[in-house]
RNA sequence: GUGAGCGUAGCUCAGUUUGGUUAGAGCAUCAGGUUGUGGCCCUGAGGGUCGUGGGUUCAAGUCCCAUCGCUCACCCCA
């Protein structure tokens, strides 16, 4: 038997209605915060990504899926969306049209990671981008974005960590003063961090070794390290979400694994889901779009994993999905009828009702245990004595009450449909 | 890449410790209980290469080895 491929999964029609509920409720937010939809495409040029998200960093290192096309040319199943949209930010010249471009996205991502609980090797995310402004109130627009959809959404068990990288120089800076605080602690430090201590020192706060934890216990923090500059960016953020009831916690200790981060940055963790807890994270990214060819410009999102979010609902037992209905079931009395119930059926179809019928040549029984199956609203028999007269009977399967109604009147039927009952239009 | 746990019906699981008839249950499905009427209830039916391959044995779902898959954790990150 083939079966999907490891680390990826079928979103079959029971769950459909999970992620159309959260999809739709992205949407509603993001268009009230006015960002646009982007949409791009899944692969692209492998040297994007090595030089948007950087070489050394894991995602680009090991975890992603390159492969050459039929032309020899590098190509990578994009493992995160914010170098994509740059990239067509850049190429499209959207600044030209527009000094501030916010735009969104819901689309798959692609890393070959072992899976594991809220870990798909294709995996959803939903985010956002500004391009155009370094205003700390994007920074916090992003924070309160990405807090008020997962509060929307029911989830409480929630904390919500800040920090800031500042600039490069001061963050030079500071790598260098916590090289020397860790260069007599290096013995005490586990192999991984013995390695970061090389490529990627702050990278070592990362690690949940009690080892690692005990030796950084008294070093120096970064926040303590900003030039005036940062620190006052860093402080209106706060000030900007503490003004938005954003609960949220200073953590000098937050560092990202993405390279092109700058000032702010930030996490959303749940307490809800297994020890994969970030249901988002984002921040500023000043230097990403000169990076990748354009224009200096600066720029700040977030990206939130939807697979660990509705991990996380159904672990808090919060998404009140409403059940789906049918509008009508016409059922078959007499087999010399399908055709006769095939056209009725369109009929009602073509008016957007949602309509379904037996197929199977089942028995008037089963037909009305399908029926009551599908949670329909009513049901219409057809065939019988009723049939000779012309007529057809409407049940109401809620309270069971039947009328005989004369065949030439379909439209009193479809009013019926249309005015009690949702109907297919409306339930997407 | 490393470690641990688990693979029995469509789903959830008994049965494996101590090998012994034809491998079970609940849910779901189908049929019947009204020559034309649902939910509840009752009766019955279908559905399994016990993940796969090999070994031990008179005998393997059960013991041994290998292998594949899944899950969780490390790692990393959304």
């Amino acid at each position: 038997m083939i079966k999907a491929v490891t680390g990826t999964r079928d979103i079959l029609p029971v769950d459909i209605s999970k992620w159309k509920f959260v999809e739709n409720l992205i949407q509603k937010k993001m268009q009230s915060f006015n960002y646009k939809e982007i949409r791009t495409p899944v692969f692209e040029e492998t040297a994007l990504f090595h030089r948007g998200i950087g070489e050394a960093t894991d995602i680009v290192s090991k975890e992603m899926y390159t492969f050459l096309d039929k032309g020899q040319t590098s190509l990578t199943l994009r493992p995160e969306m914010t170098a994509a949209v740059v990239r067509a930010f850049i190429e499209h010249s959207l600044s030209a049209k527009q000094n501030l471009n916010k735009l969104y996205y819901i689309a798959p991502m692609f890393r070959q990671e072992r899976p594991q609980a809220g870990r798909l090797r294709q995996f959803h995310q939903f985010g956002a981008e500004a391009l155009g402004s370094s205003s700390p109130q994007l920074d916090s627009e992003m924070i309160i974005i990405a807090f008020d959809i997962l509060n929307s959404l029911g989830l409480k068990n929630l904390t919500v960590k800040i920090n800031s990288l500042g600039v490069p120089a001061s963050r030079e800076n500071y790598k260098n003063i916590l090289k020397e605080f860790l260069s007599d602690k290096l013995h005490l430090l586990s192999e991984e961090s013995k390695k970061r201590y090389e490529t990627n020192i702050l990278r070592i706060f990362d690690s949940k070794e009690e080892t690692d934890r005990k030796a950084l216990a008294e070093a120096p923090l970064l926040t303590d390290y900003l030039d005036t500059e940062s620190l006052s960016h860093f402080e209106t953020v706060q000030k900007l979400l503490t003004n938005a009831n954003i609960p949220f916690e200073v953590d000098p200790k937050l560092v990202r694994g993405l390279d092109y981060y700058t000032e702010t940055t930030f996490e959303i963790v749940s307490g809800s889901v297994g020890s994969q807890s970030a249901l988002c994270g984002g921040g500023r990214y000043d230097l990403l779009i000169e990076q990748l060819g354009g224009k200096s410009s600066p720029g700040v999102g977030f990206a939130a994993g939807i697979e660990r979010i509705l991990l996380a609902c159904e672990n808090e037992n919060c998404l009140n999905i409403p059940e789906e209905k049918l509008d009508l079931y016409i059922i078959r009395l007499d087999n010399n009828l399908t055709d006769k119930v095939f056209d009725l059926v369109l009929y009602f179809r073509r008016k957007n009702i949602a309509v379904e019928f037996d197929c199977l040549a089942r028995s008037v029984k089963a037909q009305m245990r399908e029926a009551n199956r599908l949670n329909t609203s009513y049901t219409l028999f057809v065939g019988g004595g009723e049939y000779s007269n012309g007529e057809v009977i409407l049940k109401n399967m809620f309270d069971g009450a039947q009328e005989n109604i004369d065949m030439c009147q379909l439209d009193y039927i479809l009013k019926k449909l249309q005015s009690g009952v949702v109907n297919a239009s409306e339930k997407t």
